[in-house]
DNA sequence: TGATTGTCACTTTTT
DNA sequence: GTGACAATCA
């Protein structure tokens, strides 16, 4: 198919900086790569042309499809990467200029947490608990908008609890970090922003280096990000941003709506190309997603259409609560696909707001003997016995790193108990040593005799697989010995009650084994730390898992983003769900649960079911719902009202009218 | 030191 | 209704 003309202004715009606002489903990923062919059909060279985006998945399929389009060399010669890897790039690339060595461990938001606990137990501000997640996330907010702890201090409302407690925080969690030689996430891109802003050199390398740059889902930037885009870019000013303002859902993580409203003031002599032209769903559809997001004040404006016809209407289905929203939405698929020739399971998406929605859905899907898949819910590296696992290969490789070595230095239990801890984190605090270093003076360490040999012989252990490792042995197989000789693959069994439990926790240990040996068969030249920057960076990658195909998808608004489905059923659509209602107290962000229901909308291609439940249990209450707002926007004319709630001959309005060959024509249509 | 019981609170989670 | 964490007991 060829590009539309919008599309192709987009391609063919490569001098001076560039906006595409790229509507849902307008063929946004279709223009980067083709603008990347472009690039080097012109002569331009593949080494010279940067393409940032969030996700590694948004990578590696980036890289896929030039290298379809324009030769596998292309594709390894191009730099594809996120933005915390390429982070992490400039700074291994420039480790001399920081206090920070070419090794580091990379902190997740556990790790994170474990800290800031640590550090709030000796900062405890009389008698007034802290919930930490908040702390972080503020901390993290911070980052994001570039403010470090001096900054921060200036900006810090007095009157806030909060933030006056981060001042004497944030600068502690800081150096905490530092001393341990770690990094954050937001440090990932922080660091590299001062190298480029406070080296001359480095900057002018990067730029010469890197004359194009391509960055996808640009309303999903930060400040900070912005600000080392900007420092990147120089003054050919060769960038162009993708990007669509009515998706941005990512607030709460730092991303800044206004970044693309501000495009033109950060890079002068901006373009600006609008891709509206929607090859996704049924006009219908688009009609309700524009009615939705009419409502937003601050937006480009831009309204979806397609010329493929107006399709079914978008229905809204009432029912009495959610057990009966998971009811009628697995015996609807069931009826769709026996109707519909040609549908198969994965043609469908439940989407909700919560993860907590998963569960009837779950349970009705798997009474129906109907195949599915949850995105998202706990992550391999997240889970506990995993992390224990991983903890243990940190220690080794990071030394310093003193959360990790606080997690394992007594799990399995090995005679180290709350008090010798409590004295040996004193010393090492008033030493200015590692908790590691502290550790292996326990002998001079009063009140520590009892412990004193159970410690040496756990820093005897550490220091053989350290040694182990850094010789260049099999990672896996080191690894396994280790987890074998200090009793984790047998803490894991006895870790829970059942035994089948027990045994999938050890299978989860050997599967961080496995991946280990994964990562050496391919790495060439597999080094320990190379793996645990990869796992913090990436986790396991999930290559399409052939396990999934045919499989119905669960998912969250937030995880849906990019992807699309045939029929689509977004549940809850309710007061206080969607738009979700703020934890305690905090003000609930209206635009940006428009623009999730917006996104859960221009998911679906030809069917969109808006269910709600008119009873719901909230937090083990029964609650009497109110309709979401965002219903009451939707206009009539594309819109037909489904009530399941009292009746049990459940009629259905002449739902399957289109005809059984809809869909083939339609997956004919998209596939071709 | 480790297990057990009680209490609390409960979006979203690209990296 | 559930899971995480802290205080309390054996």
């Amino acid at each position: 198919m060829a590009l539309n003309p919008e599309q192709q202004q987009a391609v063919e715009t490569v001098e001076g900086p560039l906006l595409v606002l790229a509507g849902a489903g307008s063929g946004k990923t279709r223009v980067i790569v083709h603008r990347i062919a472009h690039l080097l059909s012109m002569g331009e060279p593949a080494e010279s042309i940067l393409a940032v985006t969030f996700t590694n998945k948004a990578a590696a399929e980036m890289k896929k499809r030039v290298a379809r389009m324009a030769g596998r060399r292309a594709g390894e010669e191009l730099t594809v990467s996120t933005f915390h890897s390429f982070g992490v790039r400039v700074i291994q690339e420039n480790s001399s200029l920081l206090e920070l060595g070419r090794r580091f461990a990379i902190f997740d938001t556990q790790d994170q947490i474990a800290l800031l606990k640590r550090i709030l137990s000796r900062t405890k501000m009389a008698g007034r608990s802290f919930d930490v997640k908040r702390l972080l996330s503020m901390i993290s907010r911070a980052k994001c908008d570039g403010l470090d702890p001096a900054a921060f201090i200036v900006r810090a409302r007095e009157d806030d609890p909060y933030d006056v407690m981060l001042c004497e925080l944030y600068p502690q969690y800081q150096r905490a970090l530092r001393a341990m030689g770690a990094v954050d996430f937001d440090d990932l891109i922080l660091l590299p922003l001062r190298l480029l802003q406070e080296h001359e050199s480095v900057r002018d390398d990067y730029r010469k280096r890197y004359r194009h740059i391509m960055v996808d889902e640009y309303q999903d930037t930060s400040r900070v990000q912005v600000r080392f885009l900007e420092a990147l870019v120089g003054p050919c000013g060769n960038l162009c941003a993708v990007g669509d303002d009515d998706q941005s859902i990512y607030a709460w993580r730092g991303a800044e709506v206004d970044n693309i409203f501000r495009f033109e003031r950060s890079f002068k002599g901006a373009r600006e190309v609008r891709l509206t032209r929607n090859y996704r769903s049924t006009q219908s559809i688009l009609d309700s997603a524009n009615a939705v997001i009419a409502h937003n004040p601050a937006r480009r404006g831009k309204d979806l259409w397609t010329d493929e016809g107006a399709g079914e209407p978008v229905r809204v289905v009432i029912c009495p609560d959610e057990n009966e929203e998971a009811t009628w939405t697995a015996e609807k698929i069931e009826r769709l696909r026996e109707a519909e020739r040609g549908l198969s399971y994965d043609d469908f998406a439940i989407l909700f707001r919560t993860n907590g929605q998963a569960r009837p859905f779950e349970e009705a899907l798997r009474y129906r003997g109907i195949e599915h898949r949850i995105v998202g819910g706990t992550r391999f590296f997240d889970r506990k016995e995993v992390r224990d696992g991983l903890a243990y290969l940190r220690a080794c490789a990071h030394p310093r790193d003193d959360v990790s070595l606080a997690r394992i230095v007594n799990y399995p239990a090995r005679g180290i108990g709350d008090t010798t801890l409590e004295r040996v984190q004193a010393a090492s605090r008033s030493r200015g040593r590692s908790l590691y270093d502290t550790l292996r003076g326990i002998e001079r360490i009063p009140g520590c005799e009892r412990a004193s040999q159970a410690v040496l012989n756990m820093i005897d252990l550490m220091e053989r697989y350290r040694s182990a490792f850094a010789a260049g042995n099999s990672l896996a197989s080191t690894a396994r010995s280790l987890f074998t000789e200090v009793g984790l693959f047998e803490a894991a069994r006895r870790s829970v009650k059942s035994t089948t439990a027990g045994a999938a926790k050890a299978a989860n240990l050997e599967a961080l084994v496995t991946s280990l040996a994964t990562f050496e068969s391919r790495a060439p030249s597999p080094s320990l730390n190379q793996y645990l920057a990869r796992v913090s960076l990436e986790g396991r990658q999930e290559e399409d898992d052939p396990e999934d195909r045919g499989k119905l998808t669960l998912l969250t608004l937030h995880a849906a983003k990019g992807l699309e489905f045939p029929v689509v059923f977004l549940a809850g659509m309710e007061e206080g769900l969607l738009p979700h209602s703020g934890m305690h107290g905090e003000v609930p962000n209206l635009p940006e649960e428009r623009r999730l229901a917006y996104v859960g909308i221009t998911r679906a291609r030809s069917r969109l079911y808006l269910t709600r439940a008119l009873v719901r249990r909230r937090h083990g209450r029964k609650t009497e719902t109110i309709p979401s707002r965002f219903l009451e926007d939707l206009p009539g004319h594309c819109v037909q009202e489904v009530d399941v709630s009292n009746t049990d001959t459940d009629v259905e309005p002449a739902e399957l009218e289109s005809g059984p060959n809809f869909f083939a024509e339609m997956r004919a249509r998209l596939s071709g």
